[in-house]
DNA sequence: AATGAATGAGTATTCATTCAT
DNA sequence: TATGAATGAATACTCATTCAT
């Protein structure tokens, strides 16, 4: 795996200069806290660099803070992903609850992948970023189940099951074309390939 | 506690990263041999684990020859992936040439997500870690995009240019899905998905 | 998002040190149950494994406990082997006491040996992590300085001083042997090396 | 001695400021050192002051050196017990070969006790911390059981098989109480003690 | 009086890369 | 040309102890 990456602060090498005290016992909410960094390091960094070393810094906690309110590294990631996967599920599922007919929910749909998915770098990049690390951790592999078959869920409360599958499918690769290429589609074009799906 | 192993064992006792004695020298053909085997160590193990020290045991050479043959690891990853995308994106190629219409071109291309694509779960998880690798290495970003760009070449053979990408971001989507879910969509199914989009 | 999510599991997101809940405020006799717990952890895992969290756990207190009722792990850790051999030095003493004469005093001695220090495997290991232990920790010189002295001295009831040192010495090193060899002594093995020192 | 013991110099805090240049290159025989600085180690500050960064540092080598030539630092502790026990195994083996007949070997063997084992503070932390550690790492329980019975073998060439164990276990009893006494037997109450032993 | 969150120092180990041979 | 010993930086994780509550 490359050095690369890091965070250009080179702390390991001035400790002795600037000992930087950091008086701040008693942070409740320090957990949750942890677990929101952990998802932005791993939005900036990717899993291989989200590191507890990576993770403290910046959380602003000190280092040996991550091994004690989580066993494992893994754990933390585990719980990072969890905290992204039922954001982004919970969103799809009140658009579709909202949304009165499947004219509506079609509308939704682009909006949900334009606004949750596509919008931003970030949430395409962790939707990637879990993908890959659930092929290797079990403990990942609930997570993007649960997702899927939550937003398999959601869908089916405006179409066909076969319909709905086919859609999700369609999400997922418009999602990934998205993030690998250069000239992205345009909501319109999205429109117009989610129509075509569920025509 | 001890890790168990043995004090008889002559190797054990010898550096822990020299396999044995292996005296070979002169190997055309081993730059190769190492890219097909990263190839292989990636599939198994990820990018992250696709270290020197891996490569090597499992091609069989010498520690130092990874570093000789190539100026870094990423270097190494990059040149294996390259490999990789070739290999795929040919075979879609190919089908699609072969193909005598469409219709026999839809045919060929339930085919190849079947085989080239989902057929060993080899072949997933390499587009998998390619897609995340490249998402933060600019190299390879490179390498998915040549690939793309192929693919939908080679769909524009036998559809327009709208459908075509919406045929691939939707294979892509199916990819993705098999690889997560727990119950995967038969053969049946994936037919049924595109010929509604290119419907 | 609150602490939300988890992945069922309710503890394995909580931090990996807390047990449970555990509502137990004043409880006597605690310093005492952290004292015979340390020596049971001592046996199972050693000195080396004796730390504030393992004995916390194994004595199912708060981890501030250990530290609260102990100035240091050291203490702890002293007290603990205090108790055992005063327990051990007692039991010697009682039986040379309750000997009437030099032989049944050697049929006491042979029952110690093979009851309190080899019947079971915990006695030979808890003499063991002593003896290291002392060698480094002036601290714990006192307490085998102790239970040799009062050894010999019990030994001395029956034997003259020469004997009962070089008895001691012996019987020293057959719970040694004992520890360390595939094929230990018999008792009857036991019996005739005592006979043969105190001829 | 060498670097001279320290656990506490804080090695890690003046990076910045004193570099250190040390610019060591094939360094042969660099194993070999390991191991042997590996037993002053542990005769210094026990198995557990027997850290890669203590040994490293005792040898003057970095510490990824230690890594590198063992695999595990348990291995490395093994390698150097194993090198200790063969010395003193052996120079039993040589003292019972040259001594003539059974009166000689008698006084040979008083002769291995006080130099071999108990002459120095050296030998007898290293034994002792071989027993302890036997105790709970099975691949040292082989190099314990490889030194007893090479000395058994060797006091067999000797005296007859009881008394050979008998004597062995007294030797052991008596290299304990040694190290453990305030005031230790004088080389007449050893040769005493052996006499007796073997009458 | 009791607890558990917090933390800095320390532990084993892995790794990409350099470089003497 | 090829190799494997060498090394500094980094990684995950553990621990004794402190201290706010």
């Amino acid at each position: 795996m490359s050095t690369g990456s890091s965070l250009e602060e080179p702390d390991a090498v001035r400790p002795a200069t600037v000992p930087v005290r950091r008086p701040r016992r008693h942070d409740p909410g320090r957990r949750d806290h942890l677990v929101s960094t952990a998802l932005d390091v791993i939005a900036e960094h990717g899993v291989a660099g989200a590191t507890h070393r990576a993770i403290a810094r910046a959380a602003d906690v000190p280092l040996g803070s991550t091994s004690y309110h989580f066993t494992s590294i893994d754990q933390l990631i585990a719980a990072a992903f969890t905290v992204h996967a039922e954001q982004v599920a919970g969103a799809l599922e009140h658009r579709m609850r909202a949304a009165p007919d499947r004219q509506a929910a079609l509308e939704a749909l682009a909006g949900h992948l334009a606004r949750d998915l596509l919008g931003s770098k970030r949430g395409l990049v962790l939707a990637f970023e879990l993908y890959v690390a659930a092929a290797r951790r079990p403990a990942l592999r609930e997570v993007t189940q649960g997702w899927l078959l939550r937003s398999r869920l959601a869908l089916e409360l405006h179409f066909d099951p076969v319909t709905a599958r086919e859609l999700d499918a369609l999400i997922e690769g418009l999602v990934l074309h998205q993030a690998l290429s250069t000239d992205p589609m345009t909501p319109a074009q999205i429109r117009h390939a989610l129509l075509r799906i569920t025509r």
